[in-house]
Parts: C-alpha cells; sequence; structure tokens
DNA sequence: CGCGCTGTTTGATCTGTATCAAGTTTGCTC
DNA sequence: GAGCAAACTTGATACAGATCAAACAGCGCG
C-alpha cells in the first residue's frame, strides 16, 4: 500500500472514529493491487471474502440474471463496496468489474468482523455507513418505480449538478449507456428522454450537460429530498451501493 | 404493553444478544398503542422518532410521488421497522399505514441510538439486521430491474411457497392490489401474469396459489438464490423492508 | 337478507419503452 | 493521420404493460 493511501482512506467515515490500534490491524491484513480496465473484480454468488475500497479508477457494480444484466452503481475513489455481503459472511449479490484502470485495497472479511466485535466506535460508523447505504437503495427502487424514464433522467440530471455545487453545467461521470442502465432503460431511450428535456432547459452536448433553465428542470423532475437525498445530517452526497463512504469533495457513485 | 409481549421482541434476533439491563432499559421507554385499519402512522418526511415494532396485525410501508404511490413492504407481527431512519436520524423515506387492526409498540429513537452505543453485542446485532435489511432492498431492486413482470410474480409465488416449507398451496398473505404494487405493476396486470403462469403448474382460486408442477414455474421464475433469498446464514427468510426481524415461524413481510 | 362498497377479473385500447436498423461521431491503435 | 471499433444518435416498428371500461364476486353492515 502506498504512504498516501492509508490517510485517505482513515479520512471515510467508516473509519475515521475507530481504535487506532485496530485501524493499523486492519491495514496490516489488507493489500492492495491495480487492475486493467475492463476486468472482472467479483462474481455474485461467490462467498464474499474481502471488502474492496478503490482508490484509484472506478468501477462497476452490476448485477446479471439470464440474459440480462443490468448497473447497479459505479464507485468512484475513495470508497468501499460490497460491506453487507461481507458483513454477513453471505454470497455477494452483484458483480463487478473495473470500468477503467483501477487500485483496489481488500480488507479480508474475517478482520472486519472481528474489528466491530471489539471497537465500539467502529460498530457505530458501521452501523452508520449500512443505514446510509440502506437509505441509498431504497430511494434508488423509490425511483423505479415512482418515476418514469424522463423524469428518472431529469432527477438524475439535477442530482449531478447539485453534487457539481449547483453547476450549470457539468460532464456526466460515466458512458451514457452505463448511465443508461443504472437508471433502468436502454441508451437509446436514455438519448431521447435527454432531448426531450430540451424544452425544459437541458442542453446535452457530448458527454456535457448544460443546465439552462433550472426551475423548468426542477418542474419535470420533481425534486423531492426524500427520493433524492442526500440525508442532511450526511456530510458527503451518497448514492446507491454497497457500502460506499466518500471523503467529502471526490466524486463518488456513478 | 403485555405480559407476552416482552419476551417476544427479545426473541428478535436484534434484541436477542444484548445486555439483559439494556434490554429492560429500552422497553421501559417504549409504549405500545393499538390502531385502526387504514391508518396512516408515518408520513414520509417527517423525522424519524421512533422504532416501530407491529405486535398483531399488519403494516404496509408504501412511497408517494406526485399522483403515484407504491407498496415498498407488507410487515407483520412480530418485526420491527424503520430502523435505518432512527439510526441516522433522519426524515423517513417511506410511509407507514396498518392494513388491519394493529398492535404496535414504539422506542424512542434516541434511546435506540443511545443503546447500541454503549452496548457492544446490541450494536452486532443491529450491523447484522442494516445488513440484512441492506441485501434485501438490493434484492427487490435487481427484481425490478431484471425480471418482466410474468417472471416477478412467477418468483414471488415460488418464494411463498418456500417460506410456507415448499407447500404446493397457500394462501396470498395480502390484498392482491397490495401484493402487484409491491411487485411493481397494476393489480390488472397481476391477475393476466398468474392466469399467463396456469400452463406453467399455477393455479389461483381466490387469495389461494396451488401450484401443480413445480418444475415449470421454476423454469418460468429462474430462481436465482441470489435474487430470491433468504441468506443462507439467516435463522429465518428476510424480505424487503427497513428493518424487518422475525421470530421463526412468524409470517414476515408480504 | 339485501344493499352497496371495494376488490378482482376480463376485455379493448393506448402508450411508454424496448428492439431493430441505419447512420454518425468519438476515440484508440498502428 | 488513416482505419477501425465502440459509443452514441436517430428513426421505424414491436411489444409489454398501463389505462379505461365493464362485469363480477366477496364482504360488511344495516
Amino acid at each position: 500500500m502506498r504512504d498516501h493511501e492509508k490517510p485517505e482512506i482513515r479520512k471515510l467515515p467508516l473509519f475515521r472514529d475507530m481504535q487506532t490500534e485496530n485501524f493499523e490491524r486492519l491495514m496490516q491484513a489488507a493489500y492492495a493491487q491495480a487492475f486493467p480496465a475492463q476486468l472482472d473484480l467479483i462474481h455474485q454468488g461467490e462467498p464474499a471474502d474481502f471488502l474492496h475500497i478503490v482508490m484509484e479508477g472506478a468501477v462497476e457494480l452490476y448485477a446479471k440474471w439470464r440474459s440480462n444484466e443490468t448497473t447497479m452503481a459505479v464507485v468512484r475513489p475513495v470508497s468501499t463496496f460490497i460491506l453487507a455481503a461481507c458483513i454477513k459472511d453471505a454470497p455477494y449479490l452483484m458483480s463487478a468489474r473495473t470500468v477503467e484502470k483501477s487500485r483496489i485495497i481488500m480488507i479480508p472479511a474475517e478482520d472486519l468482523r472481528a474489528t466491530f466485535r471489539i471497537d465500539p466506535d467502529f460498530a457505530v460508523s458501521t452501523i452508520s455507513e449500512l443505514a446510509s447505504c440502506y437509505r441509498s437503495v431504497v430511494r434508488h427502487a423509490k425511483e423505479l418505480k415512482l418515476r418514469n424514464s424522463r423524469e428518472r433522467v431529469a432527477a438524475y440530471i439535477q442530482r449531478q449538478s447539485r453534487r457539481a455545487g449547483d453547476a450549470a453545467s457539468f460532464i456526466l461521470p460515466a458512458e451514457k449507456k452505463l448511465l443508461a442502465s443504472y437508471l433502468g432503460m436502454t441508451p437509446e431511450n436514455f438519448s431521447r428522454a435527454v432531448k426531450s428535456l430540451q424544452p425544459f432547459g437541458v442542453v446535452m452536448d457530448g458527454p456535457r450537460i448544460i443546465i439552462t433553465d433550472r426551475g423548468a428542470l426542477d418542474q419535470v423532475a420533481g425534486t423531492n429530498p426524500l427520493i433524492d437525498g442526500p440525508d442532511p445530517s450526511a456530510e458527503s452526497p451518497r448514492l446507491e451501493t454497497d457500502g460506499p463512504s466518500n471523503i467529502p469533495g471526490h466524486l463518488k457513485v456513478i
């Protein structure tokens, strides 16, 4: 593990409050690895042996069933993923692959479970982390069930803009077909949905989104903090995934 | 609170392992209340002041957005709900109403948060509980994104049958329109979907489902424990909701 | 017991989204 | 910088599922 990495991990809400001694022991047991793009890291159904942390690059979490595949999240540095499977000592519910060249740190699930049993502060952090993750997925499920595809795209653009500090313009953080899959639609429909938002103040120029009329966008998106988050108490916006925890200022999930 | 209720709560995985002293203190702070059917208990967006436990009856968790409403879960005795919101001291993401006459016990969220800070065993139970809840919602989201409506119904019937001990016949645990909403479809389509499963060994007779050809049903449902659960480690099947934890043998969520 | 409400089923139609099929652009490799 | 593959866009068509409408069943209540 590189010198700068340990303090970066230590800053994550999940690891911030634990005993230094325990943190050091976890880091001792961990190991880092670099992966090329498009490499499978995890197959759903396998036993969860490691908590993963993305240090560089990006990782897609996806689920497969029969011939279908859907993106559940894209995790960016510095974030953990698949925390819940590690805790339950259960099979992964999702698969993971690198989107780009990535550096991943892996902490043995065994050590993780041992640690929150002896470190009450770490236990509390884990509780908080899991509760946040839970709420993120609930938001995702609500969105899928309550909004149509155009509304989902509008809300997504709004969230991204807010995350960029209410910027009127931002770059989409992943390939459009990935975003489309995450939002539960085909790439074709994603494209059409964005286009259909043009009368409502949204322009797309390649990978860039420009918001020319926030009021109109808000109208379509029907913004609701209960769906779109983030939780007021969270210090960084948090989205869908199995254990994202980010350093404020770092872009996180999709 | 009635005499028999405290031990029933104590048997829940969430409360089973904590210090007796702390459990007693929580119960002291709690209070019970009876509600008629169709009464709103919780509105999404309100601050989460209490962890709820259904002792009798049934509670629907649902989400609203604009004019749409969707059922997220039906919670049956003995189960907790909206744990995550309590932990984060954040607004409820879902609303709740009684489906039938119900008895509910409410534990102040404040006491809950204080307790897992001083009781490491309770903290561990809470972690386990939240991780299970998280995985349940992920399964729900996967199901919505990967399966079409007929497949969702087939998988649902399969789950219910398994929960009834692989029974060839069982009674649907809630109104069909409720199940339909939970499964992300209209009541009309739920009805049609079940009918379309007739060639695959599923017959519906009023509220009763009869499986005449399990092999054929398995074929359509494309059973996958990673979607359909339960986790092998869980002692009772667990489904979607914000904190269900059940006494084995009690029917739980939808 | 019959009335009326609510839930369920069935059929007809409509619509949002997927699929299929070209094009067009982008970006990477050599 | 040419050539190629992959991503993206656009249009045409197909289909799953929603909506609308109506008949029917079950159940609570007077």
